[in-house]
DNA sequence: ATGAAAGCGCTAACAG
DNA sequence: CTGTTAGCGCTTTCAT
C-alpha cells in the first residue's frame, strides 16, 4: 500500500499539496492538480481511513441499531437507508440489539470511540438520559421511536393515528368485539404506548368498551399469533376482530385460527400492522395498515446528514403518512 | 476523551506501561498492572480504535456481502454471522451488493484501505481473478458461493444435492412433467450451475425428458413466482409441477396460480427452497428444501476467525446437510 | 519490569 | 499558491 509521501514523491510535490488535492481544498494550480491525480492513479493510491479518522475527521460510517434485522419491516427500513447512504458515500454499519441495553449500550459507545460518526437508533432499549449523553460525542437520531418529551432530533410515524385508523376501519365494519394484540405491556408509558393510545383512543370515541381478556401482550412474530388463535379458540366469549401489531403476528393467527376451523374473516376478523410482503401471501390476504418505511428510512438519512454537517433540515411531515390497505383478512 | 497519556499521568507510569497492560503484555508487574485498571476505570478511559489501526493493528470489523439484505434467506445469515461475530468481539459491516459488480468492487476497496479485516461474501459479481487480487490486503471467505476450481476459502452447501433431493421428490410422487425456476440463467457455468445440475441429474436418473419452455430464468422474488403462474396458465401443455429455486417465488407462484383457480398441489405441485418462516404461511404451506443457515453461518464466520488468526480450521461438513421438508404444496 | 522516543499516514497551522 | 512541520493516540523497539 502506498501513502500520500509516496503520491507527492511521485508527483515531486510535497505531501500538503497532495492533501489539499485530495480534500478538494481551493488554492492549487490546476496543473499541479492533475499531477497528484495521475501520481495518486499509478500508485493506486487509496488514503489510509485510519489516518483520517486518528486526525479527527469523519470515519463515514453510520450505525443503526435496529431490535433484529430478520423482522422484515427492519431490513427494509435498512435496506433503505443504506440506499441512501451509499449514494451519500457513507457506509452503514448494523447492530441488533436484540432487546439488551447492554448490547445497545456497548455499540452506543462505538460512537464514543469514533468509530462511527453517528447513530440512527430505530430501537431503544435506554433511558433518554444515557442516551442524551452520547449525543456529546456525535449526532443520535430516533427513528420511528420517540420519548414523550423529545430532546433528541427523531423522525417518526404517527403511531396513534396509524392504530386509530386500524381500529375505527374495524369499528365501522360492524365489529365491537375486538380484541387487540400489542408488541409491548399496554402500559401508559411503555412500549408501544402510542397504538395503544390510539386503540384506546378509538374505542372510545366508538363508545366501545375494551375487554382485558382480549388483551395480548409481547406478541412479534409468527408463533405468537399462532398462540393467540388458540387462546382465543378456548375462551367462551370470542371476539369478533382482532387489531394485531404486525403482518407477522396477524399472519400467525389467520394460518392457526384456520386450522382450528375458525374461519376469517367470518368468524375472526384480523387486522395486520406494516404491510410487509408476506400480508399478500395468506389466504386471506392481510388488510393492514401501510408504514412508508421508504420515506422514514429517507428522511431519517438525510436528517441525520444535515445534523453531521450542521445544517438545518426540514422534515417533511406529510410524506409519512400511514394508510389502510383493505385485502380480504378484515 | 480521555487519551492513553491521560491514563499514564493518572496511574504515574508511562504510556509504554499503560499500552502493554492493555495489550494483555507479559512482563508488568501484577501492583501496576492494577493501578492502570483503576486509572482506565476512573478515566472511563476508551483506547481509540483510529489510532490502533494506524499502528497497523485489526479494526475487529468484518464486512460482510449479501445481494440484499431483504432477502429472508440473507437476513437470517447476517443475523447468525452477527450473532456470533459479536461474541467474538467483531463488528460485522452489511454491504448490499445489489448485484451490481461496481458496488461490490467498492466494498472490497475497503478491504484494501484496511477500514475492515476481512470479508465474507455471500454473493459475487467479479470474476475470481479480481477476489483472488484482494486477498493481499486480507482473508476473503466465500459463504454459499463457491468458484469451480475453488482457490478461495468457501464455506458452502451442497445445493447440487439440494436440488436433486427436491426433484427427485417431485419424481417420486409420480410427476413427469416438471418445470423449473432458476435464480440464474440456466447456463454450464453461471449462478444457480449446482443446481441445475443437480436437476439436470435427478431428471435423467428418472430418464425424464426437460422440455425448455417449463424452464425459468432469473427469478427471485414473489412477483417473480406470480409471473410464472400465469405463463403456466396460459400454455397448452401444462406441467405438473415445479420446482423453484425460493419459498418466495413458489409463494407467488402459489397465490397466483389460485386466484387464476389452478389447484395446488393437485394441478400443480408446489416445491420451494430454503424454508423460510413464509413457507407455513400459504395455504397449503410450502414443501420446501431446507437450508442450514445457521450451521453456516457460524462456519463461516469461524473459518474466517482462524483465517484471522492464521490457525487451521476444519469444516464440519456433516452439518451442512440439506433436507427436504415435507408441508402440503408437493 | 519499565520508560523514552520513534514513527504509523494524515491534516492544518504557519511561513514563505 | 506551495512547502515545512507539529501533532492526532497508539504500539514497539531500544535502552536501562
Amino acid at each position: 500500500m502506498s501513502n500520500i509521501s509516496d503520491v507527492a514523491k511521485k508527483a515531486g510535490l510535497s505531501v500538503a499539496t497532495v492533501s489539499r488535492v485530495i480534500n478538494n481544498h481551493p488554492y492549487v494550480s490546476e496543473e499541479k492538480r492533475q499531477a497528484v491525480y495521475e501520481a495518486m492513479a499509478e500508485l493506486s493510491y487509496q488514503p489510509s481511513s485510519a489516518a483520517r479518522q486518528m486526525r479527527g475527521q469523519s470515519t463515514k460510517i453510520i450505525g443503526v441499531i435496529v431490535p433484529r434485522i430478520t423482522n422484515p419491516f427492519f431490513s427494509y427500513l435498512v435496506d433503505e437507508i443504506q440506499q441512501i447512504a451509499f449514494q451519500n458515500a457513507f457506509q452503514i454499519m448494523i447492530f441488533q440489539s436484540n432487546e439488551s441495553s447492554e448490547k445497545e449500550l456497548s455499540f452506543l459507545e462505538l460512537l464514543a470511540k469514533k468509530q462511527i460518526d453517528g447513530i440512527i437508533m430505530c430501537a431503544v432499549e435506554q433511558d433518554q438520559e444515557v442516551i442524551q449523553e452520547f449525543t456529546k460525542y456525535g449526532p443520535i437520531v430516533l427513528c420511528n421511536e420517540r420519548f414523550d418529551n423529545d430532546q433528541l432530533p427523531t423522525v417518526s410515524l404517527d403511531q396513534v393515528n396509524g392504530a386509530y385508523l386500524g381500529v375505527n376501519y374495524l369499528l365501522e365494519q360492524g365489529y365491537e368485539k375486538i380484541a387487540y394484540a400489542t408488541g409491548g405491556q399496554f402500559e401508559e408509558a411503555g412500549k408501544d404506548r402510542d397504538r395503544n393510545k390510539g386503540f384506546n383512543q378509538a374505542m372510545a370515541d366508538a363508545k366501545v368498551p375494551i375487554k382485558s381478556e382480549w388483551l395480548f401482550v409481547n406478541c412479534h412474530t409468527i408463533s405468537d399469533g399462532r398462540k393467540i388463535a388458540r387462546e382465543i379458540s378456548k375462551m367462551s366469549d370470542v371476539p369478533e376482530a382482532i387489531f394485531t401489531g404486525s403482518d407477522e403476528v396477524a399472519a400467525g393467527v389467520i394460518v392457526e385460527a384456520q386450522k382450528l376451523g375458525i374461519k376469517v374473516p367470518l368468524e375472526l376478523a384480523v387486522l395486520g400492522f406494516d404491510d410487509q410482503p408476506l400480508a399478500e401471501l395468506t389466504t386471506p390476504a392481510i388488510t393492514t395498515i401501510r408504514q412508508p418505511i421508504q420515506t422514514l428510512g429517507k428522511e431519517t438519512f438525510n436528517l441525520m446528514l444535515s445534523l453531521l454537517q450542521e445544517r438545518p433540515y426540514q422534515i417533511d411531515g406529510t410524506k409519512l403518512q400511514m394508510s389502510l390497505v383493505i385485502r380480504e383478512s378484515a
